[in-house]
DNA sequence: GCAATATCGGTATGTTATAATCGATACAGA
DNA sequence: TCTGTATCGATTATAACATACCGATATTGC
């Protein structure tokens, strides 16, 4: 399945299915349709089944597809299978809330480590370094790391994805409200809160001027 | 300009102009073109052109936009002159992180308290209070919270949910990593972390594969 | 004052994503 | 075995979105 070339939307609704297939209880029915899904995610059953079908064939009319199987192939296809191991700039809140969520061992992600330029502390609780930001090119390089987390105030993020690019670092997973410069080649995906909230919040203040009228 | 209605893709932009309009120094010229905007930003110039469209109409041809009035057109449109109070359930290190940004006040929105089953401390450093979740439903109606910021564990999220629908809660922020089932006169806006990481670790795999060949 | 140019806003086109439709298939029950 | 039904996959239609084009307009320089 690995060959058709996937939209990013599709991308991000695969997730869900998995985890909801995986929250299934033991003794549910080994096969699941897709209008099953659908109805519980709360989706179109069409855009279920399309998206399904990009990453499985074990489809079957009348039955649905076999949970088991469909969980592997959803699993091998977002790469959960062979972890990616990444670094940590930035240990402060948020940062150690990102180092401390025990889940991403899940989603094939693997934070080694985390650095600063005043590290809190030696080691978190969960049991992962906290290195001073100067250790981070030797880090980089003699663990072969490809991804690096920013969680630094914006005033920084630019100069530590400088730094990350130059330790080799191909994909970035911004956490700093801040627009990244970077080469053509190297990945960025910005987790921007401001974005997300202000659909919410323009919605909600419509939704609040149509109950006035 | 209030009037047309705007697609989601458009609102996400947006707080990213007005974040970099407002950091650009007082000793920039007065005026900026779209074409000016997007090469900053990385952007396609008509994309820009358009979306400052749809909040502005101060555009001069050759000049550009004069910057302090898009900026003012920007946050009256995405509501950041009134702000809107929240309430944060699950006072863990995620809500812990987003209590303390200080951030959000300049995007309208006011986190008034955040509650939690065992609350680790009375205040937080910003001097936000803490409250057991049993006192929710007569904060919330007392203040009239309109929006609730989920910050629970997964298997929790849900019951939390419901909890706030009762309470009167129109808009609900959601960082547990699960759907969640609400009235359909709910905005939901989920900021599921594994949805993006599973795009950028596709695109990284995909990427090293493609350097393998 | 006139030509050249940068920029805007509107319309048209193309591309991608979502939804609807339909025949095919496999199981269940008579 | 036959019929009915749930479900799949493919195809087609619709809608959303991004991009390209073009005329209008204001400024600059000659």
């Amino acid at each position: 399945m690995e060959t058709k070339k996937i939209s990013n939307s599709v991308l991000k609704r695969l997730p869900g299915y998995l985890a909801y297939l995986k929250n299934m209880p033991e003794n549910a029915p080994a096969h699941i349709s897709a209008t099953a899904l659908a109805n519980a995610l709360g989706m179109g059953e069409v855009q279920v089944r399309k998206d399904l079908a990009m990453v499985s064939d074990g489809g079957r009319p009348k039955i649905g597809y076999l949970r088991e199987a469909l969980i592997e192939d959803l699993e091998q296809f977002l790469g959960y299978d062979n972890t990616t191991d990444a670094v940590l700039i930035g240990a402060g809140k948020l940062g150690q809330a990102l180092l401390a969520y025990a889940g991403f061992g899940e989603y094939g992600l693997n934070i080694l480590a985390a650095f600063d330029t005043n590290p809190p502390f030696e080691k978190t609780e969960e049991g992962k370094p906290i290195y001073h930001i100067t250790q981070l090119p030797r880090f980089c390089r003699t663990h072969k790391v490809l991804m690096g987390i920013i969680t630094v105030p914006a005033e920084h993020a630019q100069d530590v994805a400088d730094q990350l690019v130059t330790c080799g670092i191909k994909a970035i997973w911004n956490f700093a409200p801040t627009h990244l410069e970077v080469p053509g080649n190297i990945l960025i995906q910005s987790e921007n809160m401001a974005n997300s909230l202000a659909v919410l919040s323009v919605h909600l203040q419509a939704q609040i001027k149509e109950e006035k009228r």
